[in-house]
DNA sequence: CTGTTAGCGCCTTCAC
DNA sequence: GTGAAGGCGCTAACAG
């Protein structure tokens, strides 16, 4: 590998000079800029990176660290990924991926946090460098989500503007702020419109979904949509209408949630309330480069909106 | 943050001790080593990593590159870094994630690269490190995958075994390694068995398939078996035989291909035939690092078995 | 504008 | 066993 001693040497000036037309170009006559430019690419001159990071104590690397098992990591995290990745590709900033087990291996500039739960954040507090979280958390940190609540309610507007007048939501059994957020934002709007908030909660599979319908059937009544956490319990929720006889949208509406891959298995198109996952995992990184470039005395949040994808199973 | 001069005043001894009991402990007497060892922890040192890339010329970072579009990208991905995070971690290594944007960003030991196309050889070529393959490849190189072929011939062998007598493949409408070394399976045992392979390609989308039951019901006899290349298609065939009151598993089966997360959306948990990911991402770090300590001269191929999942979609 | 000096934190080599 | 010197590749600070 070429060093920044070669290309001066071929180019016959000193080291500075080539280092200073890769970061001060300005400062270099222009002949010799492009004299030297062209050296480097004769020589195919990469800067050494660790070289770098030693003398400029910034390694260039953001560090996501995912807490949660991967195994039971929702899907959707790829497009988290390639929203960060590509976000940071543009800074000219390296991805590092860490898991639970692997978060003391390296160096980095900055954190990019998610699935995070209460035992960790000790380790999140002696942190020497910028955090910013995916999801909300509650102790101050920086952090981008989107409005689960908000996300809710238009998704239950929605329904109500379509003409079902009996709403269900079918919620995750778990106690999570996003899940508590949907909830909310369910029960608040019905509350408004003087309607019965009828709420499930259930373990996040579609089979669990399609039983609940089956053992409920007798009490299903037409003109009823179903607001789901989930486009699993969404999918689950349509097959079990289907499979009594249900006619979907015309009786029965089916609503999910997160929009990314899953809704392309189900048999009817789902409606589904569409995180724009790309997009937060670019805002996050985004926000954290800020961050490490003119740290923020207060906490900021970035709130992306949802959007309702409309497709076959609500009329 | 402490460096090694730090921890060595505090102890009284020079640099190299310090060094020397983190690199070569058997080289320090074992009283002055457990005392440097208590200064590290009291100190909470943790060796530069920059500082020790630089001298050794090793940057302890593999480089995972993805050169599929990730939006496009299958959500097994996930398990497949999981198990790569894994292994890595307990070497001590630390995981990059680059994509067709950003594979030059950063430094690092070694390469498991996937989803690439012909174009992308061209740089592949020219790579100084170590280089593994996720995924066959026909121009040398090592690789991990999995048996495509054997594991959709097992998977016809089964329904087979289950008493299904007519057998319909439902493949992916691609040109990759990977679909035609699964229909080369399907069609080579029903040659053997002297029983027509029937072959079907459909886009990899589950409401495709349901369409193509829809369109072909009139034809569809009982006693037929959907061998699918992918879970996606398994779940759209299922969908498409129960709406039309087609019975499943009774007399008509459908084994799926991947096994990762889309079959809980399933109205029945389908048969599947599992990848292994995890093992294979371990299988392909593990492979990885061999080679980095000592260079392979011939190719190397890691072939993982998959395994049929049986549930709820054959009998 | 360009070159020289010095040092980032660590490890290899060679003395002691 | 342990320490001192030197250098990995790069850049900030100062000189010219």
């Amino acid at each position: 590998m070429a060093t920044l001693n070669d290309v001066a040497q071929r180019a016959n000036v000193s080291k500075m000079t080539v280092s200073r037309t890769i970061n001060h170009p300005e400062q270099v006559r222009p002949e010799l800029r492009s004299a030297i430019s062209q050296v480097m690419r004769d020589l195919n001159y990469q800067p050494n990176a660790a070289a770098r990071a030693l003398v400029s104590r910034c390694t260039r690397v953001i560090k996501l660290t995912i807490f949660e098992d991967m195994d039971t990591t929702e899907p959707y995290y790829m497009m988290l990924l390639a929203g960060i990745a590509n976000e940071l590709n543009r800074h000219q900033y390296a991805l590092q991926l860490a898991t639970r087990n692997s978060y003391e291996v390296g160096e980095c500039d900055g954190y990019i946090l998610t699935g995070i739960r209460d035992e960790d954040y000790a380790w999140v507090k002696q942190l020497q460098q910028p955090v910013v979280f995916f999801g909300r958390n509650l102790k101050g940190y920086d952090y981008v989500d989107t409005d689960n609540y908000q996300a809710i309610r238009d998704s239950t507007m929605y329904a109500l503007h379509r003409g079902y007048t009996r709403l269900i939501f079918i919620g995750i059994a778990a106690d999570k702020p996003f899940e508590l957020d949907r909830e909310q934002g369910f029960r608040e709007l019905m509350a408004e419109k003087h309607l019965p908030a009828e709420v499930v909660r259930l373990a996040n599979h579609g089979h669990v979904a399609t039983k609940y319908i089956d053992e409920h059937w007798a009490t299903m009544t037409p003109n009823t949509a179903f607001i789901c956490a989930s486009d699993r319990l969404a999918i689950g929720i349509e097959d079990g209408i289907l499979l009594h006889g249900g006619r979907v949208p015309e009786d029965f509406g089916v609503i999910g949630f997160d929009g990314m891959l899953l809704n392309q298995v189900a048999s009817k198109r789902l409606t589904t309330m569409k995180q724009p996952l790309e997009a937060m995992g670019q805002a996050a990184a985004k926000l954290l480069l800020t961050k490490i470039n003119q740290p923020q005395p207060e906490q900021t949040k970035v709130i992306v909106k949802s959007k309702l994808s409309i497709a076959e199973s609500t009329r």
